[in-house]
DNA sequence: CTGAAAGCGCTAACAC
DNA sequence: GTGTTAGCGCTTTCAG
């Protein structure tokens, strides 16, 4: 049973018309004589016409879909967050977006890029990209494209985010505790993985931000007390992380009274390594995640440096469409700021 | 720039043949002389062509893409792990793949099912459906849908999941670590969102399994130690379902000594609940959760009924594929089984 | 073995 | 105001 097959020349038909005027009352184009919308607007209806979009793109080379590029691995709930965001928003001014995750393999991404050519989406928005060479492979291709987050490569669009303002609240927050010892643990950067022109990846300006902020308070933190790794370990592939580069850390003397984390998840693998030592957050130490994703569901709940995810959904859809319409004007870059969302798990300085 | 505007017809050009040839080389139909298809391979890399799927779509009436309806809320980790999968094995098979998250609302929904009609998608999988409603709408409209983990409605194919074996090794794990009273806190059935005549909504299938094994070692659960809630809470709604619930339990005379789970993300709730009381996990308490993904990174680890993630995916595309390829075949519905995965929240019953 | 021609469903000039 | 026409890029008979 396929009732939906109604073309336009049946609805026509049905109206009396000729295609090109069924097509003028739903687009709302032309100027239609009132008495024949009517007609035209009974016929869609009996007939259930849908337009079709593939017909429809053809002819128009607008396809009226987005490609997203995600990079989201099971526990990265942060991007995924964001996607959904980016999905709702492209629903909402009529486009339906095309998925795929580069799971962090760029030959990966590259084939779902190859895809979102082949089937003419409108424009790319990068939840992350793995590999520079893929961003500009949409540019080179005339598709508009948006990273979020991260920038890897220097064209199209970006949505940044800032870590400034969650980092400073954080660090004035623990310092206000009595505080005066730090660690930070953090992803590491593959920098082979983004375009060297770009300066800084995020993860080295969050690092940077937690070290001048601490300055501001003559607080120098050695380098042993940095400690960097993967943001994600593979389902399976045994403790994640942060469980390591904390007993790392927990081995040091003297050892710090807060620890501040580069994702909730490698503080979430933190605070499995703290409970092993036999220590308690926040009474022997506070921690504080970033993303504030899982925070919300850990024991303790963490204080988290929250990145405003429906903003960051909203713009990068936002300069998609915009660069859709006019596809001469430059994409913008924008930055988002970010705050703390206090918790439980950070408290007075154990002295 | 756009280099890879070259059309089928500019191929057939440069190689001197006809645009009829240049698709024979391409989708290795009719004979082609050997020489013939060097020429037009040689040119088709020139100009590096790439076919139109929009074009293609409109002709054969083939998108080669998927549409795949996901209910994942930011904590959903599962559905997401699932939804990977697809994407993953469509893209293996040539499809691309719309994903559209109901976020729980049959309305969105609705409206993402309409885009994926619009769109011509060749199947629809739908990660758990929200309303009967939508996946026959997909059916009526003669698409082939494919209800993953839960059904909805009575129609298309199912790759369901069998919480039996996970769960009877829960209770057999947790008996012969001496306990003998046990609570179960699970995600409750809106059994307006299924068909009545499909029976029991998986939510009710897991907890009859619970009860049934507990009844193997003549133990009966009272009503009071059973407790359901919504599976997720939205963001900043406060505290997650689980820790109510698990509040809710702690207060109950005799207390349990072993709680099962509906999903880790309960799981994850009732910990904060049990640290909040002062109680030690596995030392007061035993928990055990279910889905296997936030297990990994709680303290401490749970033990968790794991769900087959990849073959589910790979079972889904495999039926939703085969209805495309031969959409007279009625679509199957199979079953995959669960298994208990040991960690750290699980151990001796305190007598 | 290869080319010519028709047409998928829709839109955008251009007529009337 | 409304109809006619000519394709968008591709596939698929049908001739040859």
């Amino acid at each position: 049973m396929k009732p939906n097959k109604a073309t336009m020349a049946d609805v026509a038909e049905r109206a009396g018309v000729s295609a090109a005027t069924v097509a003028r009352v739903i687009y709302k184009n032309g100027y239609v004589k009132d008495e024949t919308r009517q007609v035209v607007e009974a016929a869609v209806k009996l007939t259930g016409y849908r337009p079709n979009m593939v017909a429809r793109g053809l002819r128009t080379s607008r396809s009226f879909t987005l490609g997203m590029v995600v990079s989201e691995s099971n526990l990265n709930t942060f991007a995924a967050a964001v996607a959904h965001v980016i999905q709702i928003e492209a629903l909402k001014s009529g486009y339906t977006v095309f998925t795929l995750n580069n799971h962090s393999d760029p030959a990966m991404e590259a084939r779902g890029m190859q895809r979102f050519l082949d089937h003419h989406v409108d424009a790319i928005i990068f939840c992350t990209a793995i590999d520079p060479a893929n961003v500009r492979l949409g540019h080179r291709s005339g598709v508009p494209t948006v990273q979020v987050e991260r920038l890897v490569a220097q064209v199209g669009g970006l949505v940044g985010v800032d870590p400034a303002d969650g980092m400073r609240q954080t660090i004035d927050h623990l310092f206000d505790l009595g505080h005066r010892k730090f660690a930070y643990i953090g992803g590491d950067v593959d920098s082979s993985r983004m375009e060297s022109s770009l300066g800084e990846a995020i993860e080295a300006t969050r690092e940077r931000v937690f070290i001048d902020n601490l300055a501001r308070y003559d607080i120098h933190v050695p380098p042993a007390y940095i400690r960097r790794g993967p943001y994600y370990q593979s389902h399976g592939a045994g403790r994640q992380t942060g469980y390591r580069l904390m007993k790392d850390i927990l081995s040091l003397t003297p050892r710090p009274t807060a620890v501040v984390c580069g994702s909730d998840l490698l503080a979430a693998a933190a605070l499995q390594a703290i409970a092993e030592a036999g220590l308690t957050v926040p009474t022997d130490l506070s921690i504080t995640g970033y993303d504030d994703t899982l925070a919300d569901i850990l024991t303790p709940a963490l204080s988290s440096i929250a990145q405003p995810i429906g903003e960051l959904g909203r713009l990068a859809v936002e300069i998609a469409l915009a660069a859709i319409n006019d596809p001469a004007a430059p994409l913008p870059k924008v930055t988002v700021p970010t705050r703390l969302v206090l918790r439980d798990s950070t408290g007075p300085a154990r002295l």
